[in-house]
DNA sequence: TTTATAACTAAGCAATCGCTTAGTAATGGG
DNA sequence: CCCATTACTAAGCGATTGCTTAGTTATAAA
């Protein structure tokens, strides 16, 4: 590329940094109770700034999906490496609940979070980054339930699809019951596969 | 109580009506997205008469959570009286499914809809109404739970529990998943009681 | 130092939010 | 019929929404 004429001020904020206190405050308050003021106000950078950088509300959130994955990597990451079936998978679970545990809150899944927010009405873009991202998890769970050998293909299958249902539910229930309860429900969760 | 003076006009509408339609809203729309405009809309009355006879878009909401109460109770009370134990709970997750399906849409519950979208910063009243209809539910899972002789106290109530937070995974599941991928959740989710 | 360029500040845009109110229409008791 | 009473219509309230824009400041190349 030809530079035209001149360089001058550069940005004085790190748009990852913004962008993790933007996912931040969508985390807490779901994406209609975020109003562009109070991004501002976390993000310590005026409108303008937000809409030269990222265009629009929808264009931040999109950013923090992207940041929230990276985020998510860390628990995704063991998952993905572990080579021990279904007991892999049971770590997930518990992985996540301290994944979501905030200060002194329950927020569950961003992504999640967001679904059942948006649900029909949601930008088809959000809403296909969130599908593809439920997929990926459910990868995940057939690629540990496939260790056992003694699971063949319709097994695998179904078993998927139960933890993928099961961890849309531990999303939602981590926001709202208590570390007993969650329990309970994780233990025997897996009791039976 | 004495009759002060004269009668007047009466009311053009029914309230329990209006209120009917007031609720298949806010179940397919959740609350912020929600507007008093699209209400008068949708229960045919204008502005005015909402809030003579509700209040305020809160007032509006709280009677619809009881309508929605009065409506499940087409399933629950199956729940109430079977005496089948897992069986009759099981029957009550299918019985959700067909009760949360619209027309073209899948609404799911509109308490767990409106706990997750307004978490803790819903209306208190609100809030303490959506978390007894939950323990109200819970109740049922153990009172079922309790005919099978063999399950000792500790057994139900974790198992209760458990059963609480899938029904909570089976109302966000159904407004995502499809008719396979939930019937592979509950025949599952089944198999570890 | 000059100057084109881009990042900033802050005010303001139309649209919509929940809610109110002034004025009018309907109705039943006196 | 008269008229107090209540239900209605429709306009409008201030606040907030997502977003824009005019004007200013900082910066690096010339």
């Amino acid at each position: 590329m030809y530079r035209i004429y001149k360089m001058a001020r550069s940005k004085q904020y790190n748009e990852e940094e913004v962008i993790e206190k933007a996912m931040g405050l969508f985390w807490r308050n779901g994406y209609e109770n975020t109003s562009v003021r109070m991004l501002e106000k976390e993000m310590g950078i005026n409108q303008f700034s937000i809409y030269s950088s990222f265009g629009s509300k929808n264009g931040v959130f999109l950013e923090c999906i992207k940041s929230y994955k990276k985020k998510m990597h860390r628990i995704t990451e063991i998952l993905e490496k572990s080579n021990n079936g279904v007991i892999g998978i049971k770590q997930y679970f518990y992985d996540f609940l301290e994944f979501s545990k905030d200060d002194n809150g329950k927020k569950g899944c961003l992504v999640t979070n967001t679904v059942n927010e948006l649900g029909a009405h949601g930008d088809p873009i959000i809403m296909t980054e969130l599908k593809n991202f439920f997929n990926e998890i459910k990868a995940l769970f057939a690629n540990n339930l496939r260790q056992d050998k003694n699971k063949d293909l319709a097994t695998v299958e179904k078993q998927a699809n139960y933890l993928g249902a099961s961890m849309l539910g531990l999303s939602l229930a981590s926001k709202i019951l208590s570390r007993k309860q969650l329990e309970d429900y994780i233990e025997t969760a897996f009791t039976n596969l």
